[in-house]
DNA sequence: CGAACCGTATTTTTT
DNA sequence: ATACGGTTCG
């Protein structure tokens, strides 16, 4: 019983409570995964089973950590036998074996976040609606919300609240849409992820005797990130922990941070009225910062008005204050950064895994990687574009899917014309209009297709009914063949393969590489099975229900070990190092510019920087620049109300401007000089404007060849009156000029086309003489 | 039909 | 700066 010894005497009481109700007050640093680790071993080593015990969490990662820490304790044998996983991956494998009963077939697919907008953005334009007031990513977000709150398309539309919101924002047809798409992954026979968590809803509601099998089973039932959790989550563990009433909840409502996806502050701090006969716990001491991190992140958190009261505490070293570091540019932020790493390094023998780079968007991370780079730094990016997300994956998982299950027409889609075969957008479309009228998949109504009259053309016919008879192999292959075998089959047969050999650039190698990375981790996926006792085949749909929520770090590599991690904040939660670099510290990034209008939203803003300085253990340093590049233009920045905020007593605030120019030497690079009053204020001068006026090179950034390259004339240079030309429309005049900086607009007038309004940054024009 | 090209929107966070 | 959608041309 020696695990019990290592607890302090709060973290005990919180693993051996293991009847009734529990709530932990875990806060940043408390030992939260410990106790929970702990709390499990501890179920299992007093005779509870361990497939009895449901343990949830909101990352792939935490799940495969706790795993393994209580693998350690318990054996693996016994570990693996949890039903322990994100809530998706756990709901996901009981409603494939409960899949009749809400009306699926147990072969279903997952729809991701980009299918899901696919799909929608498909129905907007059937329904010849304005992709400008119904934008895909603003109605997707509207039905998975309604998704995460439990509304059908049906109660949905006779919500008058939500109708009331829709016809404001002259959106009426929200509705219709979610409907349709409702309907329409039904028909792939496919579920997004938040079908994942509403189905279990329904499964629950409406098949008691399915949910009181589960209620049976599952005895001991633990919930981490109690906080993050949505409405349609919530629901689902209030539902199966009334069996036993054993049911464990984890979290900190400081940390709430993912309202934005549906989370719900509230389902922590009402857990007491939930659960009446709860015990409560409050993990308050922090062993990973020292106190003055401690300290100052509560002097921030402080200022939040939702939250539980209580004292966290740290009984480290005082430790240093948390620096503040001000940067003239973003640039210069990355080589601040990049420098200070290397000094910290050198001063304090610290090797790179000890360190962190944390900002609010992804956006920021290409600075940092540069600036890393440049000095010969490993590091590794978090969360940026997932592994699973690449286009060459995405392309290949579709041939997978689709072979599994012909209905999924977002799979067919993607396919059907990669690598090109001749059937273009006409025949698509018209394909699916029939599909539609029809009410089948796609693939059906090419199967039937002859035996309708239609305008696709006898040589069009023939090319899909080339594809589907192609796919009916790769069908067959995938039941009886072994996964990798399979994998090959299909990308070879399909002409994936040889696409992807026979692109020459350096992208396409990369491609190649990370292709061949996908066939490889079948093969470890094939292998591990086997390695578990599993002696059936493996198949390609065994991997397929594994990698279909896999989403970011899970593909954690050893070689990736000793670097410098680069991430966001959300994606840093439950990380500690001892060092850290909290960036972008700026007013509009952080707190974003989103949120600073809603009180709310900043204190949702405000955990998140509690979150991110919570991270370190040593050291927190924190960095702002005070210009940046937004959208590819320059923009001056204010620091952030966040600095501020922290008690100065824990900050040490940037010296000097001017001793910091001795100190980095770099001399950041300007676009133009609109912003250089700021600089001069500093004792600082810009370098001067190396760009010659009149005629410049522009080579457009949409376009990676250059073939458009065309002498036109800088902004500056165009003014109302002017005689221009330009490379299509010819010569014409110039009526005004609008907007500022690189925004401005110039409406000129051509004799072959009329009055056009060109954004001068991309327009292609010549001032005549 | 597909490549080349232009113009616009994007950037808040993710299972 | 870049990714994507839409348009035009071969």
């Amino acid at each position: 019983m020696h695990y019990l010894e290592e607890l302090s005497p709060v973290q005990r009481e919180a693993v051996i409570t293991t009847e009734g109700p529990s709530l932990i007050i875990a806060g940043a640093g408390s030992g939260k995964t410990r106790v929970l680790t702990y709390r499990i071993a501890h179920l299992l080593q007093n005779g509870a089973t361990p497939w009895s015990v449901l343990a949830l969490t909101f990352t792939n990662k935490a799940a495969k950590e706790m795993k393994e820490r209580i693998a350690k304790i318990v054996g693996e044998k016994t570990s693996a036998q949890l039903w322990m996983g994100t809530f998706h991956s756990i709901f996901l494998r009981i409603l494939r074996a409960e899949a009749e009963h809400i009306g699926f077939q147990k072969n279903f697919t997952i729809y991701d976040t980009a299918d899901s907008k696919n799909l929608v953005s498909s129905i907007i334009k059937e329904l010849k609606l304005d992709n400008q007031i119904y934008k895909p990513n603003d109605v997707f977000g509207r039905i998975s919300s309604a998704k995460n709150n439990l509304i059908t398309p049906a109660a949905y539309a006779a919500n008058t609240q939500l109708q009331t919101i829709d016809r404001q924002q002259r959106k009426p047809a929200i509705a219709q849409i979610y409907a349709m798409y409702a309907q329409r992954c039904k028909k792939a026979s496919a579920m997004d992820f938040d079908d994942l968590l509403l189905n279990t809803n329904i499964l629950f509601r409406d098949f008691p005797d399915v949910l009181a099998k589960y209620q049976a089973k599952f005895r001991f039932i633990l919930v981490d990130e109690y906080q993050d959790t949505n409405y349609s989550q919530y629901l689902i563990v209030k539902k199966l922990a009334a069996g036993h009433n054993n049911v464990c909840v984890v979290g900190d409502d400081a940390q709430s941070i993912y309202s934005f996806r549906g989370a719900k502050i509230e389902n922590i701090l009402n857990f007491k009225s939930d659960y009446p006969t709860y015990k409560m716990f409050k993990l308050e001491q922090n062993y990973r910062s020292t106190q003055t991190i401690v300290n100052a992140a509560n002097s921030v958190i402080e200022k939040n008005r939702k939250q539980i009261k209580k004292v966290s505490f740290s009984a480290n070293d005082e430790g240093e204050k948390i620096r503040v570091l001000r940067a003239f540019t973003d640039q210069e932020e990355g080589f601040i950064v990049a420098a200070d790493i290397i000094d910290t390094i050198h001063r304090e023998r610290a090797e790179y895994q000890e360190f962190a780079i944390l900002y609010r968007t992804n956006a920021q991370s290409r600075i940092f990687e540069e600036s890393l780079r440049k000095r010969n730094i490993p590091y590794k990016v978090y969360g940026s574009l997932s592994f699973y997300q690449r286009k060459e994956i995405k392309d290949i998982l579709a041939y997978f899917r689709l072979s599994l299950n012909p209905s999924d027409d977002e799979a067919l889609k993607r396919i059907i014309n990669y690598p090109a075969r001749g059937i273009g957008d006409t025949t698509l479309s018209r394909l699916e209009a029939i599909a539609n009228a029809k009410e089948q998949s796609i693939w059906q109504t090419i199967e039937t297709i002859e035996r309708e009259p239609s305008d696709i053309k006898g040589p069009a016919i023939k090319k899909v009914k080339d594809f589907i008879n192609m796919m009916k192999g790769f069908t067959s292959i995938v039941v009886t063949a072994e996964a990798y075998e399979a994998a090959y089959a299909i990308a070879n047969q399909s002409g994936v393969l040889r696409d992807l050999r026979d692109e020459k650039s350096q992208e396409g190698l990369t491609r190649f590489q990370n292709f061949e990375e996908l066939l490889n981790s079948i093969k470890e996926f094939t292998d591990s099975q086997k390695g578990e006792g599993i002696t059936e085949i493996i198949t390609l749909a065994d991997y397929m229900e594994n990698v279909s929520l896999l989403t970011d770090a899970d593909t954690e590599k050893p070689e990736d070990r000793n670097k410098v991690s680069i991430m966001t904040i959300h994606s840093s939660k439950g990380l500690e190092f001892n060092y850290t670099y909290l960036a972008g510290l700026e007013e509009d990034l952080f707190p974003s510019k989103m949120t600073s209008t809603s009180p709310d939203e900043l204190e949702e803003e405000r955990r998140l920087f509690y979150v991110a300085i919570t991270r370190a253990a040593k050291r927190a340093t924190i960095s702002f620049a005070q210009m940046r590049y937004k959208w590819g233009t320059a923009t001056n920045c204010v620091p952030s109300r966040f600095i501020g905020e922290i008690d100065p007593m824990w900050v040490e605030m940037p010296e000097d401007a001017a001793m910091r120019q001795e100190s980095f030497g770099s001399s950041p690079s300007f676009s133009n000089g609109n912003q250089s009053s700021s600089y001069q204020a500093k004792g600082f001068t810009p370098p001067a404007q190396k760009q010659p006026l009149g005629f410049k090179k522009v080579s457009t950034a949409t376009t990676s060849s250059n073939s458009g390259n065309f002498e036109a004339t800088p902004p500056e240079k165009i003014f109302a009156g002017a005689k221009v030309m330009h490379e299509r429309f010819g010569t014409g005049k110039v009526l005004n000029v609008e907007g500022d900086g690189q925004n401005r607009k110039a409406t000129v007038f051509f004799q072959s086309a009329g009055q056009k309004q060109l954004l001068l940054k991309f327009a292609r024009l010549k001032v005549m003489e």
